[in-house]
DNA sequence: CGCGTCTCTTGATCTGCATCAAAGCAGAAT
DNA sequence: ATTCTGCTTTGATGCAGATCAAGAGACGCG
């Protein structure tokens, strides 16, 4: 329930800045009246944990503003992130009571909920809520089977420069200036963060975007802020097709 | 459509085999009638590529018998799996065109097929299939993160030890004889589909199969016929949690 | 300002798995 | 039987990435 110190102060759906491709993106007015009722605004700093694998989760949403990663863990400490939440991404499972795997705020971090029995409720009156949770679970499904070849079968380098071309795309498409110029961006993650994505460890990732950088795909000004001068190029070290185009 | 040579005598829902878990669990009769109208059986030999990723996919459906797999491959012939279709297991992307993965019978395999259009317009209608597909594509991203864990983090003797528990529990599922004695099963795949799956080479596999023969964990009688004398030490092995319990 | 903490980089060495290579084995065809 | 073919096992060697270790920047704080 919203009894927490988190919830901050609330804000219009019209407003909401992720509107476009969240959960309310076809609802009608009185819709959208609906689920004004049963929304909340939660903030989290960097570093804080938004729910743990296990526990029950209350709410569904989306994340506003910040980056937030989903972790699993094995009992010695070893962890794989199955999942990173940006800006619009849709967390929660709607007719499951636990989370299944720990969220973690990165960094500060804004998440749109919705309660999730109210919101349960209204999927069942409301047919296309559930077809965009199920459009978006399939994305989601799509995004980690894609994973799993970047993880299973992709070098040390190719994994890296998938990290960078998904973080780039992500942050062209939100930024929506899709120019055929050098993209730059903000690495949201640290060399750990990266790491724990991409089943290696934290220095064979530092190794190899040194090694990135050296051979020109891409600049870096101090650790984090990210020139990549042809996307191809970057899509070409990442083993992708080299069109560049959307996956269908 | 179903101008397929691979089409097959039509079955009586009711007595179809997988209904328990299928598409149809919930519906009634009436429902149940109109499903019957658009669906289809198909049969396929070992080998045979269902789908190729990318082609038209015009039915969704679930696997009666046999095994298929879902595979994602690289221009460069580098292949991951990121499927494995057992009995009951559903196939499609409901709102999507297109296959996103070859699909390809590793057994000989039926599969109970609904064509795609019509099935689509009865989601709209009836909310249960809706609901129904959105429960299975949530327990298929929860396995697909699951595998996430096996490939970015675990030893090749855990990713084997993880792969033999998958496919033992899946059988004994089926099978429906939770006995705590002794688990016996033929393993559905070659030793190069499960380095496909498991992100290894196919020596690789065979040589830590081997060498769970030779510490007793599991038993072969020829090269397919496992049995398990102690589930919780194969469980051990795979670096899950000892408790042996489902994930919830 | 110096100090501690965090993050990142780089170097040296080790090791688990890939790669290359050669047989073994079972079922099917001749 | 014999040969073929597909699957599997086992051995020898090499290398990508892990591990161990040492600093280097950046930043906040007393």
């Amino acid at each position: 329930m919203p009894n927490d110190n988190a919830v901050i102060a609330p804000q219009d759906c019209a407003d909401c800045p992720i509107r476009h491709r969240a959960v309310c993106a076809r609802c009608e007015a009185d819709e959208l009246d609906a689920l004004e009722q049963i929304k909340y605004y939660r903030s989290f700093e960097a570093g804080q944990t938004v729910v743990w694998a296990g526990d029950r989760m209350d709410f569904v949403g989306s994340v506003v503003s910040g980056i937030a990663t989903l972790t699993q863990a094995m009992e010695d400490g070893r962890t794989q992130m199955v999942g990173l939440l940006l800006p619009s991404d849709f967390v929660g499972r709607p007719g499951r009571d636990g989370a299944a795997y720990d969220v973690v705020a990165t960094t500060d971090l804004v998440m749109c909920c919705f309660r999730k029995q109210p919101f349960e409720k209204m999927m069942v009156s409301t047919p296309h809520i559930s077809h965009r949770l199920l459009e978006m679970t399939l994305d989601e499904l799509d995004a980690a089977r894609e994973w799993m070849l970047v993880l299973g079968r992709k070098t040390a380098r190719e994994k890296i420069a998938s990290l960078l071309s998904i973080v780039a795309r992500r942050d062209a498409t939100l930024k929506l200036d899709t120019v055929d110029g050098p993209l730059v961006f903000d690495l949201p993650l640290t060399r750990e963060a990266m790491a724990d994505y991409l089943g290696l460890t934290l220095e064979t990732v530092s190794r190899q975007i040194s090694a990135l950088k050296r051979d020109g795909v891409i600049h870096l000004e101090g650790k984090r802020h990210v020139t990549v001068p042809d996307f191809s190029r970057l899509m070409e070290e990442a083993g992708d097709d080299s069109d560049g185009g959307m996956l269908a």
